[in-house]
DNA sequence: CTTTGTATGAGTGTATCCACTATTACAAAG
DNA sequence: CTTTGTAATAGTGGATACACTCATACAAAG
């Protein structure tokens, strides 16, 4: 499941942590909502203190902002935030790759092509999967730089995204899969120069920054002070 | 202060959490010690409850182990990874004097000097000083990056290696300030050659990490198994 | 002497309870 | 009708209490 952590819940506070996450990701919890602890604990049929814990660590990866004595509040993002998040991404993704060149060989290759086929499948089928298949296309990559707390780091920015990149793919008429050119990365990697692939990584991810941008503009201008899913809820 | 976070705390949480983190740094807190909830709540005058959730952030930013009902202990960091966390530095410091370049006229230029002077008369004068000042330097460039959660990720870096350095710089005979060459970093900076800025600090960051890992098997395997510090924990 | 079982204690995870803070609704004054 | 003060309520942070897990020590059996 892309950038997803695996394995059963071993405690209930990570199973709050879960429960808590997914729903932000599916953009259940929408930016600004206020998440009430004693409500979610008794959703999950457990006391509220695992529930508070949950969300201390929701709070150190960013995903929700907690304010002494206010509560808990799915923290949406600017989208000077947002673009920071993909200035990020490209260059953590490009280092990803300049470390892992080494172990494309022609099986790591075909998996890697395998995982564009998949992709494009699920973009021509229309159905939300593309976003997770896309996803995991760039974790396949990352994971073959051996580097644990790297592919951690861009996991966290691709969840934190994630919700934006949801209603985008959703809402756009003309859809990312069309005009993402993953094939570009492929054939960088091909050529077998790191710093290539590391440049060519870069550009990729910086890419999509000002689309999504534009259109989280388009849309917050759009729905004016009314909207449901502000895209800034910080100053 | 560095990288040190301002401000009072305006929670017990909080007090927790800095109180154990400034404890880790200086290195009062080892790699592989056992961090017992009750005994660090009595020492801060509160109860179990806030420090648990100071571990989590504590967790959360890999400066510390919570294995599920076996205690929370100081995650002490291979050498790989440390290696792994210069990696994601030098990208990281790289993008961050990049997109800082624009903002260093003559003022923050001079103010950069102010820094290297400051640094140069901390390690002249042998103190602890010179890695406070260290991380000034840098916390100074990457603040002109105006991106903050790009600087909180460094500083987290920062860090995490924090404790490695500060024995290191203790026991080495040839201190890193004499060998450090900041200046090359400078001079990047003054060419305003963004592009070459990055890949100098990238090779500046990139630098330290085999002389620290260098320091750290020799003093592994000189201490054995017998190690009062070790500088793996994890497997 | 080694191995295996058991008991005891320390430590962890969760639930409940209490005190305090913030927010809201409402009322009185202007 | 607006503004300001006040009361009520919802919600947060923290402390205590309890149940369960794990680790260690020790004893009995091989």
């Amino acid at each position: 499941m892309s950038f997803a952590s695996k394995g059963m819940a071993a405690t209930a506070q990570d199973e709050a942590y879960r429960a808590i996450l997914q729903d932000i990701r599916s953009g259940r919890y929408q930016p600004g909502e206020r998440l009430i602890p004693e409500t979610i604990a008794r959703e999950l049929a457990m006391s509220r203190m695992p529930v508070r814990e949950a969300f201390q660590r929701l709070a150190n990866e960013g995903l929700v902002l907690i304010r002494p004595n206010r509560g808990c509040v799915v923290s949406g993002l600017t989208i000077d935030e947002i673009y920071e998040l993909f200035e990020i991404r490209s260059v953590l993704e490009g280092l990803a790759v300049r470390l892992a060149m080494p172990r494309f060989d022609a099986a790591a290759l075909a998996e890697l092509d395998d995982h564009v086929a998949r992709m494009h499948r699920a973009g021509a089928a229309g159905g939300g999967d593309w976003l997770g298949r896309h996803q995991e296309f760039h974790a396949y990559i990352c994971g073959l730089s051996r580097r644990p707390k790297l592919i951690a780091q861009i996991a966290a920015l691709h969840i934190a995204v994630e919700p934006y990149m949801r209603v985008w793919l959703h809402h756009v008429a003309q859809p990312a899969h069309a005009t993402e050119r993953q094939d570009e990365v492929v054939e960088a990697i091909r050529t077998g120069d790191a710093e290539h692939a590391e440049a060519v990584m870069r550009e990729h991810v910086l890419r999509t920054a000002p689309r999504l941008a534009e259109f989280l503009r388009k849309r917050s201008q759009a729905a004016g002070a009314s909207s449901a899913l502000p895209a800034s809820t910080q100053p």
